[in-house]
DNA sequence: TCAAAGCCTTGATCTGCATCAACACAAGAG
DNA sequence: CTCTTGTGTTGATGCAGATCAAGGCTTTGA
């Protein structure tokens, strides 16, 4: 989400810390903003998930992905989670023009990335007022995907919830130029669980049941190849991705 | 959603078939744009529904909400419906920027709305360029609200779902200026099961359990008393209105 | 005033997914 | 090599909410 190519590369030219490994920039903060007291190194170790940032955190930074992956999330206060998003190279991250990130933020997979500070963003934006428009596009694809996995959450199936979801990373993996058949899975099942609404025994049992009927082949945990593609979108529901005709009325 | 009483103001001045009864513009329609056959009459009264206008339809109008209630929704093609927001008086609907609208969208109530073409708010978005920011503003709280639902969908009890979605409603019936322990529900039970992913007989029960346990009062089918906020929020989950203190990570 | 049609509520039963539990497998670490 | 730890799969059981069913209340209209 958030992904918009032509816009990276114009954004990019005003990147400073670009590509830096996620666990890097962690580090660089630590000295940088804190001063390296035991105590923190201590807790950097002892959380070794590669958080990005937490939901209320001061807003202060932009981030571009540039390899690996990125899921964006909210939690309840006994822990249940979800996942809003899944966000790869190219796409950003910390777009929300509010004061505060509204949902946190961390690396599924070592994630390379760049950051900048978000008044630098708005010096931009000032500069080049295209940039706006093209933020307000970003924007209205996000929330269209995000009224698509309303959907999802709300009426679907496990079964159409994991079909629309392949189908998902599959048209997303398509655009980014690669093979439409062979889908990359860098998450765990927890994080696909928790991104579908699902346990990560449901998700399991549901790719066993997609493989048995032979709409999909696992190669491996993290890949899955689409053998019926046809089948699949009969699955997910296909509304996802093509619209109801529009009813005739009127 | 899309809600901004300064916007609206001045929008408005652009705005020329304001506070049209939905069912007459649905007629004018008729007129306009097929001609009147008996057929379309027959398949408008057979659909009594006020509707607005459907996915995949040409996104041609902007249109800003006067009065009553509007839902946004999406369908599957076996007709589970999920609806994705409701609008009320000074809302705005149709703002993505797509040819075509993502989602339909139908009145919950007799509502009363103004609506005016796309290529007007284009002209009008060049002339003052504030807007374009301001519709940014717009979309960002859109998007963190999809968040949220997100997060109530894929995660939250039936109990937890009704009492969010009454907080909900409370604090923006507040900041319309409204008291906020009296909450009107102006849409169906239906209407109410398909936003929050349950049935009509979950929530009508679960309207009930919240009663006996004295936590809201039900004066009518379509209003709701908060008697304790506090234990209504604690219920929720308290997330969608405040997020978790962050974590002190870093 | 009564009949018909819509909503809403309430009760009985069913079921898809969650939960609980056991085990398989791979990757490090010692 | 074995032990440990993390991650995924598979089976058995339980339950929240769906489905099925019946009845009440309100509105509309003749």
């Amino acid at each position: 989400m958030f992904g918009s190519r032509q816009f990276t590369s114009e954004v990019l030219e005003h990147c400073q810390t670009c590509s830096i490994r996620l666990t890097s920039v962690c580090s660089a903060l630590k000295e940088e903003e804190i001063g390296g007291l035991a105590e923190i190194t201590t807790l950097i170790k002892a959380d070794p998930q590669e958080t990005i940032f937490y939901e209320g955190d001061p807003a202060d930074h932009l981030f571009n992905v540039t390899g690996g992956g990125v899921s964006m999330f909210k939690l309840l206060p006994d822990g249940r989670r979800q996942i809003t998003g899944f966000l790869f190279a190219g796409d950003f991250l910390g777009l929300a023009l509010h004061d505060h990130y509204s949902y946190s933020a961390e690396a599924i997979t070592g994630a390379t990335f760049c950051r900048f500070p978000r008044n630098k963003l708005e010096v931009l934006l000032d500069k080049y007022p295209k940039f706006e428009k093209r933020l307000l596009q970003t924007a209205s694809n996000e929330l269209a995907a995000a009224q698509d996995q309303m959907l999802l959450l709300g009426r679907k199936t496990a079964q159409e919830r994991i079909a629309s979801f392949l189908l998902n990373l599959s048209q997303r993996a398509m655009r980014r130029g690669q093979a439409g058949d062979k889908v990359d899975l860098p998450m765990s099942r927890a994080d696909i669980g928790d991104y579908l609404g699902l346990t990560i025994e449901t998700v399991s049992r549901t790719f066993t049941r997609l493989k048995k009927e032979e709409v999909i082949e696992l190669p491996g945990v993290h890949e899955v190849v689409i053998l019926d593609r046809a089948g699949l979108q009969d699955i997910a529901g296909f509304s996802a991705e093509d619209p109801v005709a529009a009813v005739a009325a009127f």
